[in-house]
RNA sequence: CCAGGGGUGGCAGAGUGGUCAAUUGCAGCAGGCUGUAAACCUGCCGGCCUUGUGCCUGCGGGGGUUCGAAUCCCUCCCCCUGGACCA
């Protein structure tokens, strides 16, 4: 497999898919960042979903970097907006989770540089200047644009940090020199200032890597949906800590596993919105490359990545039924998750 | 800083001296139904428990009036709209 497939396996959206052929051509220096807010316990989407992504650019000989961004943490009020708790989670518990994570997913937590927002920013005049250059070339609807689709509600009541939030997001992708910037769908509009702004500051803009936000467990606001829907309303729809019963966490027991996927949504031979298939496309069958499921008709029948739409056509087809579908999800991820366990033993959780 | 408007349970939004632990909607939770979930039906939905015509806390914070306050007064804080200042 080459550099671009397997920079590219797994991922919704790459803006844009030309820039980054001809990074690839030019043989330049593959640099990726994922930012991660600093909050309470690593799930699903923000652990493994990102992960996923990271093994797949290690493989490809990408240096790989996270951003433990206590900073953005702050300005969102993450962990009631106290600054020294958020480093020290960042330190004592983020840090590691993901390194588990990652290693969970077959990547390699050795090669990751690990940064702190605050030790990137200590003493970075350059830093700052970017900071103001940003602004002086953006505009404030664009600002207000970005922070909203963040999750974020506009309306009444925003203080001005939050404003300064995206262009920070955009100043941390110059300061490491990331060519290769990485983040969820949700991640978009930042991204996209970053690109058009580069070019005002002599940057070349980066390549934007987009994975897939899993999608949160519940029943949607709406149903049905269409596609566009889906997309327009990713961010209330994915997987989120503030509904934990929606969600499911990195240190999860096998038995909470199990109770949550059983109250999981999951209409029959839908394949547009399912939760339980979306996390098996997207989720199991990256890492565990095969499964095998029983069919209605009783005999099993194996799904491989590399054929991962099989799966989506006999379930639409009826020939899995959907209680199936979330024993395998079940039995899965109890698998993948149970060396967690043993990992966090002795680790206080930041519950 | 000035003027006006406003702060009610997770959210939205009623209530303007007692009958208010606070209408209602949404969300959430539990059970029933279904080879899963959803839809649908039932119950719960401030906290506590010995589950009761029980106790406690409660309508931005604090103080006051009153037999009695979410409701009236004082004060502080915060938000919104406009203005002033900077220019």
């Amino acid at each position: 497999m080459d550099k671009f497939q397997l920079i590219t396996q797994n991922l919704e959206e790459i803006l844009t898919i030309e820039d980054l052929k001809n990074l690839i051509k030019k043989r330049k220096k593959l640099i990726h960042y994922i930012g991660f807010e600093i909050s309470g316990l690593v799930h699903l989407g923000t652990g493994l979903a990102t992960s996923i992504i990271i093994r797949n650019l290690q493989k490809a000989g990408v240096k790989t970097q996270i951003l433990l961004a206590d900073w953005h943490s702050w300005i969102n009020e993450k962990l009631s907006g106290d600054l020294k708790k958020i480093q020290k989670v960042a330190g004592n518990y983020f840090k590691k989770a993901l390194s588990v994570s990652l290693e969970l997913v077959g990547g390699n937590s050795q090669k990751i540089d690990f940064v702190l927002g605050s030790d990137l920013y200590h003493h970075n005049d350059l830093y700052w200047q970017n900071f103001i250059k940003i602004a002086k070339n953006t505009t404030l609807a664009r600002v207000q644009r970005s922070i909203d689709i963040m999750g974020r509600k506009m309306e009444e009541g925003i203080d001005f940090a939050k404003l300064c939030y995206p262009i920070m997001q955009v100043a941390d992708i110059f300061a490491l020199k990331v060519n290769l910037a990485h983040g969820g769908t949700d991640q978009r509009k930042a991204h996209v200032i970053a690109r058009m702004v580069a070019k005002n500051l002599n940057f070349d803009p980066p390549i934007a890597l987009h994975h897939h936000l899993l999608l949160g467990l519940q029943k949607p606001p709406k149903y049905p949906l269409t596609q566009e829907e889906i997309k327009e309303m990713a961010i209330d729809l994915k997987m989120s800590k503030s509904k934990p019963e929606t969600c499911i966490f990195i240190h999860d027991s096998s038995e909470e596993i199990k109770r949550k996927i059983m109250k999981a949504f999951c209409p029959p031979k839908d394949i547009i919105y399912n939760p339980p298939l979306d996390w098996l496309y997207w989720l199991i069958l990256p890492i565990k490359n095969e499964i095998k499921i029983k069919l209605t008709n009783a005999a099993h029948k194996v799904y491989r990545f590399e054929k991962r739409n099989e799966l989506l056509n006999d379930y639409q087809a009826g020939l899995i039924h959907p209680l199936d579908l979330k024993e395998i999800l079940i039995k899965e991820l109890s698998g993948l998750l149970e060396p967690v366990h043993h990992y966090f033993k002795k680790i206080q959780l930041p519950v």
